[in-house]
Formats: structure tokens, C-alpha cells, sequence
DNA sequence: TAGGCCATGTAACCGGTTACATGATTAG
DNA sequence: CTAATCATGTAACCGGTTACATGGCCTA
């Protein structure tokens, strides 16, 4: 996924600053299907904004860091729409947990243990941000968004408990 | 995740060519959550080989192309072994189907429709590997792994499936 | 007063993909 | 006769991360 599109879709909810957009990505709700850092945003919010596509205004806040605060404008909204509609890049599914569990045989069993302990915990950390910001939500497709990820989470989360319950590993 | 160590894992099940590592990674029920490339593999399992973690049998097969066989030795298992008991990377996941649905409102319903459809059909057709490969496999953690999948592509299926009969978009 | 948060930005680096080069066999 | 499969390998490229530089405010 392109870091411009993903600026594009943040700021297409409305105005936000570079420091903004990584939060909302990488700590927010869909931090599970979103991936950025500052090395590729602000970069990429200079270009779109010298090539038109978002508006910059600065903000000076005595006492604290000034911003730039970024909002899409009518060009930004066309590229946005315009990259939705072009055939989407395969989802990409990486997962090291995966690949040591199918290792199982060949590791400490407490290890194991441990491995999926720590995931549930991370899922079910994740699972709550979900449900919590679906219930303040008020975009119909950011709902739908949300229950797609708090149904897989649900899934994973039952199924590594029933391990857990049955200490296969 | 290092392609290193996803071919050490790979010929823990036995041995195998950097085709055959690519195939398995690739297309094999466990594609959805391992990537890798040609321009990777046969660099790495140079390097492995002379390192000393795998061994290579040089196979001239009359009317076909000669390959590379390539085995793990003991130090490439303990390794291998090594490496799955450090810290795990974080999962990685990516979709521009899920921002695309953020932006629902956005973009024409029909298009969305079909974006829907395709995915379905994709998590669709993986099922099915997922469950014949797991109807053969021996190793138990192998058939934990591919569980774990089968189940969470079934919970996927079956939200899109609700999404699509409700027309929710 | 130490650490965390807000805030922006750059340069070096790197892992990995893409594309290309090569070539025989087999299936449709 | 064409396309797909088997099979190996390299070089160029690239998107993105990591680490660094900077600095003031607020909280514990």
C-alpha cells in the first residue's frame, strides 16, 4: 500500500498534522491493517502538497512545537477515489508466529506456551480498541471496518484459547 | 521476517530446491502468511550453504534442467531453532481492501460489490487448500496451523457473505 | 528531574522485489 | 506450435524503516 493513498484516506476524515496521521495509523483502531512511520510521511505529505493534492496551513502554538496542519482538498479527493477504483495490491499476511507454530514439534513446549499467551493478549488488547471506537462511530463503513477486524479477532482468539484450554503444545 | 530463516524452515520438512522453497511459500496453503521471491531465496541458501547450515547435492537430471538439492545439517536446525525462540517480529498485515471499505462512502457501490466479491472468492478458494492440505498432513502442528487458518478465513468468509446478502454497501 | 508526549524533518541504509537472461521438456 | 512448468541466477532499483537531530511542555 502506497504511504501517499494511506495520508490521502486519513486526512479524507479530516484535517491532520504528519504526526497525526502515523498515530492514527499505527496506534488507532486499524493499526492492524495499516503500517507507516514519519521516515515516509512527511516526505510524502511535501510532495502531495506541492503537487496540489492537499492544503497546508501552519500553525503557530506559542508555547508548543508549531504544526502543519493538512487538509485534502478537491484534487486530493479525485486522486483518492480515482487510486480506490484501480485494481488493489494483494493483501499481505506476514507472520512469524505462524511460521514458529508450524515448528512446534521441533521447540520448547513452554516456549510455545508462551508464544501464544503473549498473542492473545495482543489480539485481545487489540479487540477491545475495536469495539470501543465502533461504538463512537459514526462513519456506517468505518463500523463495517471494524466489525470485519472485531470478527477475525473474535476467531483468533477462540481458537487459541480452545489450544490453550487443551495444552496441545 | 527473514528469508533465512523461512528456507531453514521450509527444509525442516525435508529437503528441497530454492524452486520448490519458492512453490511452497508461494502457492502452498501456507501463502497467506509467508512472501518471498526468487531474488531472495537463491541468494540466501548461497549463503546458508556456505555458512555451513545446509548442505547441497548438485543433481544433473539428463533432459532436464540440473538443480540445487538442498538438506539442513544439524548446525542450520539448531539455528533454525535459535531463531524461533528470540523475539518474534510483530505480525505484519496490509490491505487495501480494508481502506478501500473505510472510504465505502466514497466510491461507487458496484465497485465496492465486486471488490467484495473478488475477496470472497479469493478467501474461498484458499479454504479449500487449507482443508485438503490438513486432510493429509501428518504433523500435528502443521494441522494446528492450517486449523488456525481454516478458521479464520471461515470467519471472514462468513461476514462478507452476511455483508454481501444484507447489500450493506 | 527524568521521562513521555507533541512535532518536524533528513540521510543512510537495507531487505527484498522486478525484470531480465537462459533453456529444455511436456502438455494442450 | 504455443504455453506452461521446471530450474537457477543476477543487477538494478525502490519503498520504506531506522536512527538521528532538535526542542519545549507537562506529568510523575
Amino acid at each position: 500500500m502506497k504511504i501517499e493513498t494511506l495520508c490521502l484516506a486519513i486526512l479524507s476524515f479530516g484535517e491532520a498534522t504528519g504526526y497525526d496521521i502515523r498515530k492514527c495509523a499505527m496506534e488507532g483502531p486499524f493499526d492492524y491493517f495499516l503500517e507507516c512511520s514519519y521516515g515516509s510521511i512527511y516526505p510524502d505529505l511535501n510532495r502531495l502538497w506541492q503537487q496540489g493534492f492537499i492544503e497546508r496551513r501552519k500553525e503557530a502554538r506559542p508555547g508548543k512545537p508549531s504544526r502543519n496542519v493538512y487538509t485534502l482538498n478537491q484534487a486530493g479527493r479525485d486522486t483518492l477515489i480515482e487510486s480506490l477504483h484501480q485494481p488493489l495490491k494483494p493483501e499481505v499476511f506476514k507472520s512469524e508466529f505462524l511460521l514458529a507454530a508450524m515448528m512446534a514439534e521441533h521447540i520448547d513446549p513452554d516456549h510455545m506456551a508462551r508464544l501464544i499467551d503473549t498473542k492473545l493478549t495482543e489480539l485481545k488488547h487489540r479487540l477491545n480498541k475495536m469495539r470501543e471506537a465502533r461504538a463512537t462511530c459514526e462513519s456506517e463503513s468505518v463500523r463495517w471496518v471494524l466489525s470485519y477486524g472485531i470478527t477475525i479477532h473474535e476467531a483468533a482468539i477462540s481458537f487459541l484459547q480452545q489450544t490453550d484450554r487443551q495444552s496441545q503444545f
